[in-house]
DNA sequence: GGGTCCCGTGACAAGTCCGTGACGCGATTA
DNA sequence: TAATCGCGTCACGGACTTGTCACGGGACCC
């Protein structure tokens, strides 16, 4: 999990600390000394997360807090105060203005990771989709379970997330690059027929419970999912 | 869905916080500031969800938790507790008292909010509890036991809040993550690998029971609770 | 009918994920 | 104070996934 998390922070040496531990992280620092610069970041690509020192020239952190939440763009991007000890952290207004989290100066690297996760991981919504049926197959989308009638269905991890993204988007050509990009995750680099690998494997789990016919080529242009042939 | 929300709260600006993130989100706030004010409040007509404060002035809110459970008209509201970083919190009080989810200070609105709502959409089907049974293994809430058929169980804390979650949010996988959060509570840092020691332990702990194969791996995902393998 | 392109299929090696036993530390109890 | 217990972390090994390749059959176009 690449995350891309914005660094607010004036004193260089501390940006390197962090941008330092992130890359350890599997994370990227995106460096900004100033709330003007932020500002500027932010409007091209909103980060995963967002690092923000309390105290920076021009501008409290706090007072940018503000400005990020206001903005649609950066209204959900979680943000973590730095406060130095003995600063008064004004812990209510910071709950207004939308923080998630405190970490106090000095902090170990492997606390602020720690934090970072926590606040990321709380972050994602966990909406999993109920029970879709499709031709005489069902997924369970809490349950992580495929169904062919009452009979229950041994799916692998990649096999399950291709099919689940079938179901919810069947009758509907996609390209192998598509389903790379939806099912893979767009940001990992695997061969396109790799995909037919996997298609085969999906069809291969089917075929024992007269689920065939469900995954269907369409030469030239990728797979779809549709119950009628 | 329009729901109301009571939130027992003695800092105003916090509940005001609250309030604004609860209008945002279609949702009505009544507010308490102390235990008495919700007492009364609740008297009148019963909320669909109960915010509460750990610490009040007079009574703490998990006395409070435990005099709401007792009244028949509010036994079945849910109660989501409030506590600040650094509060000794005890869950497995907050478990027995029926406590249905913690949120950790400083938590965003959106935060609040997702819990608000996953705790809402679980008690729409959840019948009167107390004591529940899935796959020959039933726990006592209230008295935070286990038993298989009418042995009991010697189980640990940490086992046991395991144990308790997955027995209320059977049939649905978690992630090693989300079960940090919801076991372990939110802002503690602890190894994500972490959860398959206690996922062992859990299970060589019901073994000896033949209460096997019910804590399940769903490779690359989680774990998952369920009578049916 | 021939040629070309596209896709299905089986095998395989590297990599990932998970179960497991052990260890140290702090807290609680005797 | 000593002893026990529970907990978090680590390292190791095994089992399962997975991406890739090579081969061959079939479809499409001419």
């Amino acid at each position: 999990m690449h995350k891309r998390i914005l660094v607010v922070e004036d004193e260089a040496s501390i940006r390197e600390m962090v941008a330092f531990a992130l890359r350890k992280a599997d994370m990227e620092a995106i460096h900004a000394a100033d709330a003007r610069a932020a500002l500027v970041a932010v409007a091209d690509t909103p980060p995963d997360l967002i690092l923000l020192d309390w105290m920076l020239p021009g501008m409290t952190g706090l007072e940018l807090a503000r400005r990020l939440r206001a903005e649609e763009r950066t209204a959900d991007v979680p943000i973590i105060m730095l406060t130095a000890r003995g600063e008064e952290m004004d812990r209510v207004n910071g709950l207004e203005a939308g923080v998630d989290d405190y970490v106090v100066k000095p902090f170990s690297t492997r606390e602020l990771i720690a934090r970072i996760k926590a606040v990321l991981r709380r972050s994602q919504d966990d909406d999993a989709t109920g029970s879709i049926e499709i031709g005489g197959l069902r997924i369970d989308g809490p349950a992580h379970r495929a169904y062919a009638g009452d009979v229950q269905i041994e799916i692998g991890p990649t096999e399950y997330r291709l099919l689940h993204f079938f179901m919810t988007h069947a009758e509907r050509v996609y390209s192998r690059a598509q389903l790379l990009d939806h099912v893979w995750g767009g940001s990992v680099y695997v061969e396109e027929r790799t995909v037919d690998v996997h298609i085969r494997r999906l069809r291969k789990t089917l075929e024992p419970f007269g689920l065939d016919g469900l995954v269907q080529t369409v030469r030239g242009s990728g797979y779809r999912f549709s119950a009628t042939p």
